[in-house]
DNA sequence: CGGTTGACAGCCT
DNA sequence: AAGGCTGCCAACC
């Protein structure tokens, strides 16, 4: 295989495929990816995305439904996320109503 | 090539 | 139930 070799590759591609108006936690898509130990790694793949990227990296939040970002990152996600149509509770995504599992 | 880092998640208090 | 501590593992330096 050449193409989802890297573990980066793979993260791309199962948050290229999350649903509009969805999201998916850090460890979903660690597992989706082959790695269920590695929700942290996810992070630190978004962390380094690269300039002018179309992926929906803002569809990812954390195992309480909550954005992990902070500051202005913090109020970019939350603003994508709610122009999708999703709605924040004391501050948190219901994941039951809008996780996304594959 | 080995040590450090950190967009997390679980387990334990 | 809520907060704190520890393990994990790919990317970086």
């Amino acid at each position: 295989m050449s193409e989802i070799d890297n573990f980066r590759q793979r993260v791309f591609h199962i948050i290229a495929a999350i649903p509009l108006g969805q999201v998916t936690t850090y460890g979903a898509v660690a597992r989706m990816a082959g790695s269920p130990r590695a929700a942290r790694q996810v992070g630190g793949v978004l962390k380094k995305l690269p300039p002018g990227s179309t992926l929906p990296w803002h569809r990812v939040v954390n195992r309480h439904g909550e954005i992990s970002l902070q500051g202005e990152d913090f109020k970019r996600q939350r603003q994508a996320l709610l122009a999708e149509g999703i709605i924040f509770a004391q501050g948190k995504i219901d994941l039951l109503k809008y996780g996304w599992q594959g």
